[in-house]
DNA sequence: TATTGTTATACTCTATAACTATA
DNA sequence: TATAGTTATAGAGTATAACAATA
């Protein structure tokens, strides 16, 4: 019945909350549960810092590789992000849209893309990695310095 | 061009690999990405521990909440979740499909559900729980325990 | 008026599979 | 044959907005 009207929000994304009286059982024993919590705050985080930009996390991700990786394929993209090539293919368009990424073709292999920062790119990802870490930092001001190194180490043991 | 054809995995999800001779630059500070590897090597490990069940984290976070919280009504269950009323509906249609929650009419307000195990439900939640918490337990096993409960107490500060 | 649940619809993200061009 | 990229399509998940029934 209701007709076809307004956009969404790209990603709203509110904090889980823990609703007070509710029994949360194993849950709250679980990494997997505390993961999932503690990511979508950072999200959110993530969210304030690039405000007003229309990016996200993905498309970050992409810029900051890109930049730091000169050169990189579509292929590679896709393998970092770990996603399908047809994904990569959209994220590189997107950021070519926006003349952030140029596309130059790579000596000796004319099937593949390089990749490549444009000016406005390198400008923009400079100022996003700020904003980004900046907000990411901010966050983490619950804990201590100490507290902030041990969490990196203890998450990168447990994905490694 | 490409005929429609066969159906997805329903949730594959790779590891976030670590591409060899690829430069992260600020990724690896942030505290963000590390928590989207994280969260996706648990996500695996959810998805080994219920192989065979069709059952996702969201699933598996309401059937132990209603578990925990007989009479929970819908709109309660999104909150917990912080979902939209509209999937909550969805979540439990598909747990009432198959025969593991009941809705019943709580004294006081028949707009509400109150949402039930049934028999068959609180057998199976009890055995997912096992399940889940073995292979939670098991990706931890890369940590010592005292480890595991400093990440558990990190994760719920950067959180709450 | 506000809330609970329901319905219809829209959008994002990403997967799959087939295709083309090149290696 | 294998790989890089492209295209078309499918599906999961979740949002929005309006509605009916009840509070």
């Amino acid at each position: 019945m209701p007709k076809p009207r307004s956009p969404h929000r790209p990603r709203t994304l509110a904090p889980i909350p823990y609703v007070s009286g509710v029994e949360y059982d194993v849950l709250d024993d679980l990494l997997g549960y505390s993961l999932r919590r503690a990511q979508v705050a950072m999200f959110m985080a993530f969210h304030e810092a690039t405000r007003g930009e229309d990016i996200t996390p993905p498309r970050f991700t992409s810029l900051v590789v890109i930049g730091a990786n000169p050169g990189l394929t579509q292929s590679a993209l896709g393998e970092v992000l770990g996603i399908a090539r047809s994904g990569a293919k959209m994220l590189v368009d997107w950021m070519q849209a926006r003349l952030l990424v140029e596309r130059r073709r790579p000596d000796g292999d004319s099937r593949a893309w390089g990749l490549h920062l444009t000016r406005a790119g390198e400008r923009f990802v400079r100022g996003m990695k700020r904003r980004v870490s900046s907000k990411d930092r901010a966050r983490a001001s619950r804990l201590s310095a100490a507290e902030r190194r041990e969490l990196l180490r203890l998450l990168a043991k447990l994905a490694g």
